[in-house]
RNA sequence: GAUCCCGUAGCUCAGGCGGUAGAGCACUUGACUUUUAAUCAAGGUGUCAUGGGUUCGAGUCCCAUCGGGAUCACCA
């Protein structure tokens, strides 16, 4: 244990010597937060020169000692609460008890420290700096810190010092991180109003929130590998979902029109800026709508998130370099008038042979066993990508790569799919969903031709998907969005680190 | 998984060509009844990530391991 922390624990030994439970168990009833208070503090000058203070004349609030300045019989605190940061003034003469001054001199100036919680009780005044302050009346400990805090200290030209920046400790220690360095916080609660958001949106629209299985027998409805779990009483594997569309495409086929659901998916690969292994994939299915239907739903719900998060009420989020307009309609293209925007290919007659020869020439990594829409997707992501900022749909994507979507209404070969690319990254991906069970086998079979040939990320054959899809689904579209990438977009946040609570991270040592 | 960079006090960091550890804040003691990065005086901080090696001697050089970051690969 460190110096610092021994000095706490003897600290906390002599407060309960002196009857003071460190760890009340009673409620301290909070009236006023400090930022309302700093803002909304009156008082007039009359006549005679005298001030007379208008409002917050009894308060009681509760927080953290975040700074102490000591005055003598006097000291200055800053208490951090939910809301901010207020100054408070404690003067010895309102905690003496006959001639004893033990509290100030002894608890308050000795005992408390730096990240302990207090409740005080008092009036609001200005100092004679202007500061608007509450000069404490009454003070009680609600819990002793036996840590010291990282403090960040801030001058009077706002200049940051020993800013507590190691994103190791800020990551492992979120709480700590969120106590310093309180600006963070703004990222989580965005975060949490786009959902939000997006929850209204989606009961406006009248579909239902619903829960599926997170423990799957079956993984499918994406392609990726997954985490693996085994019951103990069935003494079978279990698998961390990848995806919920098998779900609640099964609860379509039972009948609701239109589901959503907000779920924590696990994927079991690498860790960087822009992947973590579980995530929030946030999926809707509505029947009798086609994804077009889909594109003008996303347009209207993304805009609304825009407006609630940006400063000014507009649909415009500024992002690094970009300014985002969230606003629809939003631009679309074909993938093959994308592709051929950008690498002026043709891919209506461009031979496999072709794709490979402007693959070389342009040192897009490739392998032989990739096929035309292998291909395809590796040129779309080299040359493509990443010259779609504003908000855009790429849509009509080719049926290899889409296992569970509707081969399209008039043009053969390809899928009525869609991608939402926003800043050069992919945010959503939608389909007119496969609801044609025969040809639903024949995608998964070729799927298993994939994983044959050693693709550990084909989709498994999900039999009794199949089997509700023989009873029959309506037609559907459905949509998945990532919703962390959204929040990374919506918060100016360029990992997603920074928009989850508790990333994933190695053990300690 | 590959490559590069980083790991020194509670925090942020400095430590030349190898000679036995430093600053600011925090902390301790004292002074100060309107301070605000409070100030003033005095004081102590440490398995230099871990384990080996080279050397008379390693925070410093070499190797391995652990953790983090960046880029790439993989992956949506």
């Amino acid at each position: 244990m460190t110096d610092q922390e021994l000095i706490r624990r003897e600290a906390l030994r002599k407060l309960r010597e002196l009857g003071i439970d460190p760890y009340p168990a009673e409620a301290f009833e909070v009236t006023a937060f400090a930022a309302d208070i700093v803002a909304n503090y009156q008082e007039e000058t009359l006549a005679d020169g005298t001030k007379n203070r208008l409002n917050y004349q009894d308060v009681a609030l509760a927080g953290r000692i975040m700074a102490v300045r000591e005055a003598g019989k006097a000291l200055f605190m800053n208490l951090q609460d939910s809301s901010g940061r207020i100054q408070l003034y404690v003067r010895r003469d309102e905690f003496l008890q006959g001639d004893d001054a033990t509290f100030f001199d002894v608890v308050i100036k000795k005992l408390l420290d730096l990240g302990d919680y207090i409740g005080v009780r008092g009036f609001a005044f200005k100092t004679r700096t202007g500061e608007v302050t509450v000069h404490v009346q009454a003070l009680k400990l609600l819990a002793k810190s036996l840590r010291p805090l990282p403090i960040v200290k801030r001058d009077a030209e706002g200049n940051v010092h020993d800013a507590f920046t190691d994103p190791e400790l800020r990551h492992r220690m979120r709480y700590v991180d969120l106590t310093v360095n309180p600006e963070y916080r703004q990222i989580f609660i965005k975060r949490s109003k786009m959902i939000r958001t997006m929850r209204a949106y989606l009961d406006e629209l009248g579909l239902l929130e619903v829960e599926t299985p997170i423990l799957q027998p079956v993984y499918g409805g994406a392609l990726a590998r997954p985490f693996i779990t085994h019951h103990n009483v069935l003494d079978m594997p279990l698998y961390l979902r990848i995806s919920n569309e098998l779900y609640l495409k099964r609860l379509i086929v039972g009948g609701f029109d239109g589901v959503y659901e907000f779920a924590k998916v696990f994927r079991n690969e690498g860790i960087d800026r822009t992947h973590n292994p579980e995530f929030t994939l946030m999926e809707f299915y509505v029947a009798y709508k086609d994804y077009h239907w889909l594109m003008g739903v996303t347009e209207q719900m993304l805009e609304r998130v825009a407006r609630a998060l940006s400063d000014d009420g507009s649909a415009i989020i500024p992002y690094g370099e970009h300014r985002l307009n969230f606003a629809g309609p939003y631009a679309r293209f074909t993938m093959a008038e994308a592709i051929r925007q950008y690498t002026g290919l043709d891919i209506e007659t461009a031979t496999e042979r072709d794709l490979r020869a402007y693959c070389d020439q342009h040192n897009i990594e490739i392998d032989p066993s990739m096929g035309t829409a292998q291909l395809l997707d590796e040129i779309f992501s080299e040359k493509v990508e990443k010259h779609l900022i504003q908000p855009t749909f790429v849509l009509d994507y080719p049926i290899e790569m889409s296992p569970l979507t509707k081969q399209h209404r008039s043009k053969p070969g390809l899928v009525e799919r869609f991608e939402l690319y926003v800043n050069g990254k992919e945010v959503a991906n939608a389909y007119s969903e496969l609801n044609d069970p025969l040809d639903q086998r024949k995608r998964f079979e070729e799927q298993r031709r994939w994983a044959e040939r050693g693709d550990e990320e084909a989709m498994a054959t999900d039999e009794d998907f199949l089997r509700a899809l023989e009873y029959g689904m309506p037609p559907t579209a459905g949509i998945g969005f990532g919703i962390d990438r959204l929040a990374m977009l919506f918060t100016g946040q360029t990992t997603i680190q920074e928009v989850l609570f508790f990333p994933q991270m190695r053990p300690e040592g």
